[in-house]
DNA sequence: TTCATTTCTTGATCTATGTCAAGTGAACCC
DNA sequence: GGGTTCACTTGACATAGATCAAGAAATGAA
């Protein structure tokens, strides 16, 4: 089983032969260091996995970027609004570090459900556990404090802390650089 | 076409002949002022749509209730992870009025792909809608100051201000009963 | 390497928003 | 319909977090 279908079969649990469809419409690709998956305003027509390394999914707010989502190994990445629906990209999707991807297009992700009877429906739950995770993140807005915040990211992903620039988590945790700076330190002490 | 047709119609584009079938599935029922749809770890094996009347959705950070959302005319309202996944509901859900309901049961909800061929497609865009409403929130956390939030939400949604009690419309914004008193008289001077 | 640029930290302040407490008004229930 | 409860407002004050500015550290390019 190669490692593209390991992650299919993780999010979707498909049989064997399913598994070989799917994942042979996909292509390997590559995205260096500081390119762009997608533009906002330009049509995002694939969907990739990451394999590896980071992307950063953000827009602007007043001429400020806003991170709205770091995405890294074992992810799907896309602009779902492009995708699904044939509109503009929302989002800036930058790599972050050089990533290795398995990529999908447009056309041939449309395919794989005729191909695959169940997809629809493996994708309806993999949709729902997706908005799942979003309702908790705004319940986090609305209960949590800024270092309760950024407790539970540092408690679920460690690395990120290493790798990723720390004004970019900052923003993505609703505060800014300097707070989090701040919030770091502390924990030192 | 019946109410109930309407908001099917206008949310999937079905054709008549489906349009009937699911309708078909879904019954009136009422809630009374101060009932539950569902509560915190029941299991929710159901699914409205409201024809009339406003629902909260809340949960608790350390005994105090906060609110997620409120939904009303036109919304559907269910707790996904207990629809979808059989697990215990994560919200209380309570008729913040008596509200008029077309419901239907979970087994039903789940025959409707076997009756409604594009049905598992349909409901996959729509899910995807509700991921792209739930994604431009989080950046409104991200974003937005407490008085650019209730511009927002008041810009939508004047009506919900009469109805519904503000203290519970500060905790969906992510601000206190204070805070958003102060907004408000700030508009008026 | 070395210089230039960017990122991170730190301190001093400022401000939006939270907390606490009291008073007012509205809603609901015998 | 009058009293009790709950919701809302308002003021005084506290504080989390923002802003601004400067310096230190890391990163990247030549």
């Amino acid at each position: 089983m190669t490692e593209l279908e390991q992650y299919i079969t993780s999010y979707f649990g498909v049989s064997q032969e399913d598994l070989s469809i799917i994942a042979s419409l996909f292509i390997e690709q590559e995205l260096k260091k500081g390119e762009y998956f997608t533009k906002i305003d330009d049509y995002c027509n694939k969907l990739s996995f990451i394999r590896t390394g980071y992307m950063r999914v953000y827009a602007y707010k007043e001429e400020k970027e806003v991170t709205q989502w770091i995405s890294s190994q074992g992810y799907f990445v896309t602009d779902l609004q492009s995708l699904v629906f044939d509109l503009p990209s929302r989002w800036n999707i930058e790599a972050l570090t050089d990533c290795e991807l398995y990529t999908i297009s447009k056309e041939n992700y449309r395919k794989i459900s005729q191909k695959v009877a169940k997809w629809e429906h493996l994708e309806k739950l993999f949709l729902a556990k997706c908005f799942l995770t979003l309702e908790d993140r705004v319940f986090s807005f609305l209960s949590m404090t800024a270092e309760e915040r950024y407790d539970h990211l540092y408690d679920q992903n460690k690395e990120l802390f290493n790798i990723i620039p720390l004004q970019n988590l900052a923003s993505m945790l609703g505060m800014t650089p300097e707070t989090l700076s701040r919030i770091r330190k502390k924990k030192l002490g």
